[in-house]
RNA sequence: GGCGUCAUAGCCAAGUGGUAAGGCAGAGGUCUGCAAAACCUUUAUUCCCCGGUUCAAAUCCGGGUGACGCCUCCA
């Protein structure tokens, strides 16, 4: 299997620390507020990364954190904690805002099909960790007190700019605006490890430290969690692109300045998920939930397969016309599965094994999803039966996770067994006074009474065989 | 300003040196009184532009142009 690493921008073969066995951390949410699309985006390729691994044989361990502390606005001084903004606006307290924000997350993963990674972790569950790692770096002199707070030193590291060729000259200072110079950081790219000094008197969350009392800074929860949980050696870091700088490379900096050797092996980063105007962000306020379209009438699964039909390095514009287009594609694509008939013979598994190479190859080469769809379409164009077909859709279907096979069947049933008797017969009158109106040629009548059964929730399909209806509301 | 990624039809896209997959939409057809559904057929002489290498370039090289991302909030 290949995969494209961030670190040497190339397609790699992948090849786990431990034979047969891969640990996977992707960075989770600062449960401040809800998820939108684009971060949903980034987290459905992950999963079916993750489902893929476990679908080639892998033994996968997956760990993710919830960042529920230290995540500011900006990095100096200045910024503010976005747990504690997000408390105040909601008038409730950290604690609460966490919690609530973390269901409403785990909610929306499972509406897509999103798998819960094996561990979940919140930031705040591992302080004692990160003040031991901190510890150690203090001792190793990777990190210095400046100003009252922990900064690590990135001067120390013979590469700190793992992900891009940055000079630290070229690096400009508040691009963004809002962002204030740190004075106390002896290097430009240096980042705080905790802090103790603060200006935020509310800050409701702080703990002891040898630093004094205070609260981790963002990028050491990630490294922690990760070597908590998956010990020295991470074969797979996942995350949006943006977080490459600073985050992962902060990240992969103090890790291998703690260990004493190289941590991670692959960075899988997800581009965005853009408008017209740029990537979907919080920050610039206007962003779109889950379930917010779920609330126009879109089935997450159906945002799912938007998401599969692309690539997960290439950019992906959000525009309703797209994701219609997408709707669209994934009701014909059930439809046409749910006209399969599953007593159609027996999986033929010679044929079935050509057809799904297709699949394993299109995934083993960078997990190129488009392509994996393209491979279900071959199967249901294929000569071969209904059985094996359906076979091979429910085996794709074990990394796609498009609710392939159920949603057939729930068409299927509802094509065959009809709701309410009572309705039935009405309808089934109705039709006959349309064949008897059509016999006398009155049209006029015939699609009056066409429209009189639309109103009672049914469309007609007039076939050879004669009509027949469909309840849809 | 520096760094990185990318550019293929109306849209989503595959393609990694051998003559442009697939899907959606559109068009035509079969069926139908009409419609819907279904099925069949069809839709890029050309891959942002200009050079170069090669028997052969969407693919490689050089130079432009444009889009997006990062440069201490982000997935």
């Amino acid at each position: 299997m290949k995969l494209y690493n961030s670190l040497s921008h190339e397609k790699e073969e992948f090849v786990p620390h431990t034979p047969g066995k891969v640990s996977m951390y992707t960075c989770g949410p600062t449960v401040y507020n809800f998820a939108h699309i684009g971060n949903l985006r980034t987290y459905i390729m992950e999963d079916v990364l993750d489902r893929y691994l476990r679908y080639s044989g892998y033994e996968v361990k997956r760990v993710m954190n919830i960042t529920d502390v230290g995540h500011l606005t900006g990095d100096s001084d200045e910024g503010e904690d976005k747990m504690l903004s997000g408390a105040k606006r909601e008038h409730k307290s950290v604690m609460e805002i966490a919690k609530f924000y973390t269901d409403a997350f785990f909610s929306d993963c499972k509406r897509l099909n999103i798998r819960r990674p094996d561990v979940v972790e919140p930031a705040t569950a591992c302080i004692g960790q990160f003040i031991k790692v901190i510890k150690k770096l203090m001792e190793t002199g990777y990190a210095y007190e400046a100003g009252g707070n922990v900064y690590f030193d990135t001067s120390k590291l013979e590469q700190y700019y793992v992900f891009h060729n940055f000079e630290e000259e070229e690096l400009r200072d508040g691009v963004r605006e809002g962002v204030e110079k740190d004075e106390n950081k002896r290097n430009k790219a240096d980042f705080v490890l905790w802090f103790t000094k603060s200006k935020f008197d509310n800050q409701e969350l702080k703990w002891n430290s040898p630093w004094g009392v205070g609260y981790p800074g963002w990028h050491i929860e990630c490294s922690c969690i990760s070597m908590k949980n998956l010990g020295e050696y991470l074969d797979i870091h996942c995350g949006g692109i943006d977080n490459a700088f600073p985050h992962h490379t902060n990240e992969i900096a103090q890790s291998e300045a703690y260990l004493g050797h190289k941590w991670c092996n692959y960075w899988v980063h997800v581009l965005h998920l853009n408008t017209g105007s740029g990537k979907m962000s919080k920050s610039k306020g206007e962003f779109l939930t889950l379930s917010r379209l779920a609330e126009k009438g879109y089935d997450p699964i159906a945002y799912r397969f938007f998401c599969l039909q692309s690539h997960y390095r290439r950019n992906l514009v959000f525009t309703y016309e797209n994701l219609d287009n997408a709707v669209q594609a994934y009701d014909k694509l059930i439809a046409r599965l749910a006209q399969l008939d599953p007593r159609d013979g027996e999986v033929n598994k010679e044929a079935a094994e050509s057809l799904r190479a297709k699949f394993t190859e299109a995934m083993d080469n960078d997990i190129n999803t488009s392509l994996a769809v393209t491979a279900l379409y071959d199967v249901l164009k294929a000569d071969v039966n209904d059985a094996t077909k359906l076979w091979l859709a429910e085996d794709f279907d074990r990394v796609l996770c498009l609710d392939l096979i159920k949603k057939a069947e729930e068409k299927r049933s509802a094509d065959a067994a009809q709701a309410d008797p009572e309705l039935c017969r009405k309808i089934e009158a109705l039709i006959e006074e349309r064949a008897a109106a059509k016999r006398d040629k009155n049209y006029a009548r015939a699609d009056e009474i066409r429209n009189e059964i639309s109103a009672l929730g049914a469309v007609l399909e007039d076939t050879k065989d004669g009509t027949k209806y469909k309840i849809v509301k």
